[in-house]
This record gives C-alpha cells, structure tokens and sequence, in this order.
RNA sequence: GUCCCCAUCGUCUAGCCUGGUCAGGACACCGCUCUUUCAAGGCGGCAGCAGGGGUUCAAAUCCCCUUGGGGACGCCA
C-alpha cells in the first residue's frame, strides 16, 4: 500500500557507491521510474531453476523475498523457471520445494497453486515469449540475426586477441529488409536479438542506491534463441511483467543483468519494478559461497538436525539487522521487524559456528520429546541404526542425559556414541589419564566391585555408592570419577557419570572397568 | 581486459543518510566462577573504523584517489 519506489530510502546516496552524478544521463533519455507497486498489491517472485537442491544463498533470497512480503502484506510467486530442458529435473523441483516448505516458507501461487499469473512454469508460457518477442520484433525494438555460433565464437577470440571487446558487433542490425527475407528464405536459422539504445540506463537500488550503466557497455544480446525459447534475461522480464511482479529481489550478481532487464521494460512501454540486490553470501575464503565450501544444500542441514526455526533466524541475519543487538527473533518478529532499508550491502560469509550455537539456543527451548524425535531420526535415517525403536526409550533417556550439551541432533553421535558401541576406544587424552595415576587400576577394580555389589542399580544408589566409597578410602570423589569416565567412555568429558553409569547398564559397566584396569596394568608393566 | 558492487573486531553486525556520545552487541577465542568432566549459566578479557588526501572547529560518518576483495561479461539461469 505504500508508494514503494518513492518513499524508500530517502536519501539513497547515503548506501555508499554512489559515484554517478545524479541526473547527468548523458544520453538525454528520462529515465521511466513509474513504478509498479504504486498501483496495487505487492508482488515479488522467487525463481529458481530446478536444477539441484536450494541452496543457502537461495534460501536467503526466497527468504527476504517471503519475510518481505509478509511484512508488507502481499503475494510470493514462486515461479519455475525450467527452460533449460537438458538440465531441468523433477526431482531437483520436488527437492527445492521441500526445502522452501521446511524453512516455513509458502507461496500464494506457484506449483500447486494457481492463480490468475499462472502458469508458473516457463516450459508452459512459451506462448507469451513468443508474443512480445514479435511485438519487440515488429516495434523495431529487436531484430533477428543470422550470426551462427561458430562466426561468433570466432569473432569474439579475435576480439579478445586483440584485447577487444567481447560484444557483439551489431552486423545483422544493418541487414536489409532484402537480405533478411532472403536469408529467412534460404532456411537459415536465426536469432532475436534486442536492440540497445544509446544512452545511460540508471536505477534507484532499494539496497545499493543508485546504480548507472553506460549502455555502450552493452551489446545486443539474444532474446530467442535460434530453436525459437527465449533467453534468461528475456523470459524473466516478460514474466515479471505479466505476473505484474512489483519488487524484484535477488542476489546482486544480477546487477548486470538489470540495465538490459530496464531497457526491454521500457522497450516494452512498462513500468518498471522496485530492484532489491542483496550482497552475496560468501564462503570462509571469501569467495561466492558454493559446494567446494562444504555443506550449502539446506536439505544437509534438515538431514544433520538443524532446526528449521533456527536455519530461517539465521539465514536472515545474513545481510539483515534489526539493531544489531537482538539476534533471536521468532518468525512473526522476523515479519514485523524485517525490512529492505536494514538490509546491508556488504557480503558476509556463511560462519557455521554461529548457526551451530543458534540451534542449540532453539534445541534447549524445545520440549525433550521433539528432542528424542531428531536424534531417532538421525540415527535411523543417517547413522542406519535399524533398531532405533526397539530401543526407543533407552535412547530418549540417553538424550535427556546429554541435554544440550547437544547442540544439533548430529552430535549425538560424538556426545554419547559410546553407549552404542561394543567397546570403547579411547582417545588420546583418556588413555594418558588411565596410564597415568599410579593404583589406577585397583581403583577401577573397586569401582567394578561396589557396583557389582549394589542391590539397587540406579542413578541415586550408584551415586552414594562412589561417593561413599571414595569417602572410604580417603579420596575426592573426582579421583574416582575421572578413571572411571575414562574407561566407561573412552573420553575424558561426558554427561554426568553416574547418568552414564546407569544407562550403561551393570553388565556392560563391570566389563568396561575391568577392561580399563588390564589395560591400565598391562601397559604400565610393559 | 571492460563494467559493476563492496570495504567497522578472525566472523556476523550496530553506528554512516541527519559529522560531535570511552566505536555497541553476538559467534569464536581466552580467563574466572559454578561443578564429577564437558556443556549451559554468570562475570571479565582479547580484538575493528584498509591506506592516503581533502571539506570542517570536529570525520567511522561527507567528497576524491589508491589498494584490496567480490561479481558480471553465454543461443546457462
């Protein structure tokens, strides 16, 4: 209901980057800044291609997208954008929806849901390229050409040897009306190609100010391809434009795609959207974030047990901040509180370790039963532990010990694998401690002793049970802890010992000492 | 190579538009505390305005240059 394009940010300039003087478009051409949103309901799309899974960068695209959307009131258009048949799948389609719908994200028209802009995949609006591609055609807005691959590989290696440039060089543009029949005659395939005007081409960026393009740096670049589907560039604007998409928002290595995106609205006598460029999401060395930086599909971090409440709090500190101080917000604040103007332009990289720790803020408000839920999930799912729940409860008991030392569901397996195992293995700093002590292992064997003796097996008896006997035998309690947890778990941190003592269970409790004593005496002697 | 974007602690960021508060918070890290270890909690610490010029009484903040990083230059999207 707001004017967007007028009213947002003030004073743009301020964003940084603004090197163009304003209103020096040395082309002499107005700029057509009507904007769509000023005439109704907003509008904004998230247009993925089915190619593979959603990806974190993605994922916080469609995210602002939605969170934007949702604050202003409006309607999220998922749009499919599948012309790329060789690599477009069902199963990438199926995978990218289910990661939009776990982050909490819903469209209001998109696969599955009709609506009057329909239909949202590009296979199936063929038609309306094919349309306003003849409408450019016949304006003189476009032309066709006849330039084949080859010719224009070769010309751009030339251009390039020479340290040219790497554009088209605009010779079918010259062709006479004669010569384009006659070559259309001969069967020759062809191209469309856009015609650039001269002139400078400018738009005020919701979140990087304003943004000026000579169109000299253009060339005249393909709107149909030869077989007749249209390019990228092309079917995106007419898209846009007939699903009346009225803010675009998307990550900023669109930015060069935009002055053409301006001229074919203006060659197409539309108004133009709001553009909303959000810095890049970037790996820990400070390249584009991608699968050479490890996990980036959000289906990894559904699968490792992140929490979906987690993941879209996080994804949305990615570039947006409320006031730099509350970090925790639930998704109907994020909705109140989220907008454009707080987007930064700077790129941040994707810090694993604050996610990590952000889940584990959300993993403790949990109720332990959504707890137990996520690690049977993972160990059945990931870990391939067939009789999860045959076990089921034991396992509950064993998350309810670990508590939130347990940060993400995946770390079950660290915390507290041992309980799973035949035989502990221990690690380096457990080994040093069972060797270390001089009668380690006399004290291991008392230990074994008392708790074999225990009438009653459970947490509170096994407790008094130690304590007493360190009582008795002069020492702190922690001295006989400490070897114990080392031969129990084969580590030196653990849940609380005697939790672990009592889900063990007796049997395994007495071996696993009795091992740890002949391992603490028979490494001492040789 | 050309064009474009970006520049505050190691990382995410507040502050910049509307110059003047010890440059604030969080993750990570390091102490202390609690404690059977770890985790969590509490308390404390380390650490930043890329550099250089301007403008100004005053610059993280406004302007310019340099440097650095990133992105785009397809009949991919």
């Amino acid at each position: 209901m707001r004017p967007a394009c007028l009213s947002h940010r003030v004073s743009p300039s301020s964003r940084g980057g603004l090197h163009g003087r304003a209103g020096s478009s040395a082309g002499g051409i107005p700029q057509t800044e009507r904007c769509r949103s000023m005439s109704g309901a907003v509008r904004v799309r998230f247009a993925p291609s089915p190619t593979g899974y959603l990806h974190v960068g993605g994922a916080r695209t469609a995210f602002f997208n939605w969170l934007f959307v949702r604050s202003e009131g409006g309607s999220f258009i998922l749009r499919i954008e599948d012309t790329d048949v060789a690599r477009s799948t069902q199963e990438s389609l199926q995978a990218i929806l289910e990661s939009m719908r776990w982050l909490g994200m819903d469209w209001d028209e998109g696969p599955g849901k009709d609506g009057a802009a329909g239909p949202y995949f590009q296979s199936q609006r063929m038609e309306k390229y094919r349309e306003f591609s003849s409408r450019l055609l016949a304006s003189g807005h476009a032309y066709r050409c006849f330039c084949t691959r080859e010719e224009l590989e070769d010309r751009r290696a030339a251009s390039l040897a020479e340290k040219g440039a790497l554009k088209y060089d605009g010779r079918c543009e010259r062709l006479s009306p004669e010569e384009v029949l006659s070559l259309e005659a001969g069967g020759r395939p062809c191209v469309v190609r856009f015609r650039v005007r001269s002139g400078v081409t400018s738009w005020q960026d919701e979140v990087k100010g304003r943004i000026e393009f000579s169109n000299s740096e253009l060339d005249d670049f393909i709107i149909t391809r030869s077989n007749g589907t249209p390019t990228y560039n092309f079917a995106a604007v007419v898209d846009d434009v007939t699903m009346q998409i009225t803010h675009v928002i998307r990550g900023d290595e669109h930015i060069s795609n935009t002055p053409r995106q301006i001229l074919l609205y203006e060659a197409l006598g539309e108004a133009l959207p709001v553009f909303a460029h959000l810095p890049m999401i970037l790996g820990p060395d400070g390249t584009k974030l991608s699968k050479r930086h490890g996990a980036v599909a959000i289906s990894h971090y559904e699968r490792q047990g992140f929490l979906p409440e987690a993941m879209a709090n996080f994804l949305a500190l990615l570039g947006w901040a409320y006031d730099g101080k509350r970090e925790i917000f639930t998704r109907e604040e994020l909705v109140r509180k989220f907008s454009l103007e707080r987007v930064s332009s700077n790129p941040s990289v994707f810090d694993q370790d604050k996610l990590i720790w952000m889940n584990g803020q959300y993993m403790r408000e949990l109720p332990s039963s959504r707890r137990h839920e996520m690690v049977r999930r993972f160990l059945r799912e990931e870990e391939g532990m067939n009789d999860v729940d045959t076990r089921g409860d034991w396992i509950d008991r064993i998350v309810d010990v670990v508590g939130d030392r347990m940060k993400v569901a995946s770390q079950i397996t660290e915390l507290a694998g041992f309980f799973f195992e035949d035989r502990v293995r221990y690690d380096e700093k457990a080994r040093e401690l069972l060797l270390s002590g001089a009668g380690t292992s006399e004290l291991l064997l008392k230990v074994a002793g008392r708790l074999e003796s225990l009438k009653d097996y459970g947490a509170v008896s096994i407790e008094e049970a130690i304590r007493g006997l360190a009582g008795e035998m002069g020492l702190k309690a922690g001295e006989l802890i400490h070897p114990a947890r080392a031969a129990l778990t084969g580590k030196t941190t653990s849940p609380g010992i005697f939790d672990v003592m009592t889900l063990l269970g007796r049997e395994r409790c007495l071996s696993r000492l009795r091992d740890a004593a002949d391992f603490a005496a028979s490494e001492r002697a040789s």
